[in-house]
RNA sequence: GGAGGGGUUGGGGAGCGGUCAAACCCAGCUGACUGUAAAUCAGCCGCUUCGGCUUCGCAGGUUCGAAUCCUGCCCCCUCCA
């Protein structure tokens, strides 16, 4: 059983705010069971690593008892969170928002235990809301506090629009806090202004004001932007274990800290003992190595994880190519086809190699290609009908492709 | 409705009549090295049958010659109403 000093130890982690930080120590010390809230905008179908920071959080909270509320934001969603944005969002339809929320549920499940989560869909109340009561709802905060924020207060001074629906956006957020009767609410650091809006909503009713607590956004590969789909720096749940892996290890040294921090549930000893070790010497590779083997098999296993493991040392510390490689028949009309003809070759599609000859050009003379494992730096390199060889470009893409004649 | 400013190769941003396929930064890619798809260093980063060709919001025009000048159109921003 963890100590109660334990346990606050394993909760604050990573977080970056606690508000009010007393409260939640006394709440604490009650030892009831609270309702720890946390909500998502079914938006996009897809979570990833970012999204987890949260998740892990909610799942620290579930391991010791509490009850967790993941509530889909399947109204809210069709608003658009105005947080941390410079325009307003495109709504999302129902239908769409619908099928997201179902993609978004079993990937949190990876994580969070489905028995002791309870999925709420904002929708069930707000769909029986009348419009006076939205009215009432809207009374309850002014224009001014809604100017307060940032990303609103940047909007207005710089003469871009802000639709008077998202003024909604908080407010509405607030009220599940109220419906709930949720006792933590978490979030991200940028979701900061609406989880306090919970707490004066929660108020205004004579409900027990909220903790908020938010944690941080975490950063992408590149380890400066935040991870997000749309700048192509993030790792998919959904990815296979190969590619995550790899991606993992992709991550620079220093960030790997961040992550340790942010997405492993080792505790706070077995890091500190990690960090030690690379002082005295250890190889932060191998460090890397745990990470990414501790995260891979939370999503796909011990077995898949271990594989990857072993894949990525073959490829990339043994330089092997990889164990499997896709296979592609290329008809072609001559008898013959020059190398750089075929690494552009239209007829390749998605496998194509270079996307046009002058790339495959300039590959082969940085002496990036390779057929058969052999290295070719001659630009008029000729494959004949008939032959079936494998063909590497750079570190990450091989192709085996049979030549017949059309 | 009025007055200004601007749209350059993925992003940022020079260039303002030839020396421009277009500086520089970021991202991306490749190689070397290594302890990893880290770090570091070097190179590449429109297309090409390697002769050239097509690009600087769009369409015309001036000129031997335009991303650079002119006209029209489209879009964005700032200020005023």
């Amino acid at each position: 059983m963890t100590t109660d000093k334990e346990s606050i130890e394993i909760l604050k982690r990573g977080v970056e705010e606690i508000i009010p930080e007393k409260d939640f120590l006394s709440l604490l010390k009650t030892k009831k069971k609270l309702t720890i809230k946390a909500g998502f905008d079914p938006t996009s179908a897809d979570l990833h690593l970012g999204h987890t920071v949260l998740i892990n959080k909610l799942k620290q909270f579930q391991d010791l008892g509490h009850k967790i509320v993941f509530l889909i934001g399947d109204f809210t969603g069709m608003i658009g969170d105005p947080s941390g944005v410079n325009e307003t969002r495109p709504a999302v339809s129902k239908v769409q928002l619908k099928k997201n929320a179902k993609t978004y549920a079993d990937q949190a499940f990876k994580i969070l235990d489905p028995k002791k989560t309870k999925i709420e869909y904002n929708s069930s109340w707000f769909d029986k809301m009348k419009p006076s009561d939205l009215i009432s709802l809207a009374s309850s905060m002014t224009v001014a506090r809604m100017l307060e924020r940032d990303d609103f207060s940047k909007r207005f001074k710089s003469n871009k629009p802000i639709s008077i629906h998202e003024f909604l956006y908080p407010l509405v957020q607030g009220y599940d806090s109220y419906a709930l009767s949720s006792d933590i609410e978490l979030g991200g650091t940028d979701q900061k202004f609406n989880l306090l809006v919970g707490r004066d909503i929660q108020r205004l009713k004579g409900m027990k004001e909220q903790i908020v607590m938010t944690v941080p956004i975490l950063e992408g590969l590149d380890g400066v932007k935040k991870m997000s789909k749309s700048l192509d720096n993030y790792i998919g749940l959904k990815e296979d274990a190969n590619s995550m892996f790899g991606k993992l290890m992709s991550i620079s040294d220093d960030l790997m800290w961040r992550y340790l921090e942010l997405l492993s549930f080792k505790t706070n000893n077995e890091l500190k003992d990690l960090k030690d070790s690379q002082k005295n010497g250890e190889n932060p590779m191998n460090i890397k190595y745990l990470l990414s083997l501790e995260i891979v098999e939370r999503f796909h296993g011990k077995d898949r994880a271990q594989q990857a493991f072993a894949e990525f040392k073959s490829r990339f510390s043994k330089k092997n190519a990889p164990s499997k490689i896709n296979e592609i028949i290329l008809k072609i009309s001559e008898s013959e086809i020059s190398l750089i003809n075929l690494l552009a070759h239209e007829g390749l599609n998605k496998n194509i190699l270079c996307n046009s000859k002058s790339e495959a050009r300039r590959m082969i003379k940085q002496a990036a290609v390779k057929v058969d494992n052999k290295r070719v730096v001659d630009e008029s390199f000729i494959l004949k009908v008939g032959s079936k060889s494998t063909y590497q470009v750079g570190k990450h893409k091989y192709l085996k492709i049979v030549l017949l004649k059309a």
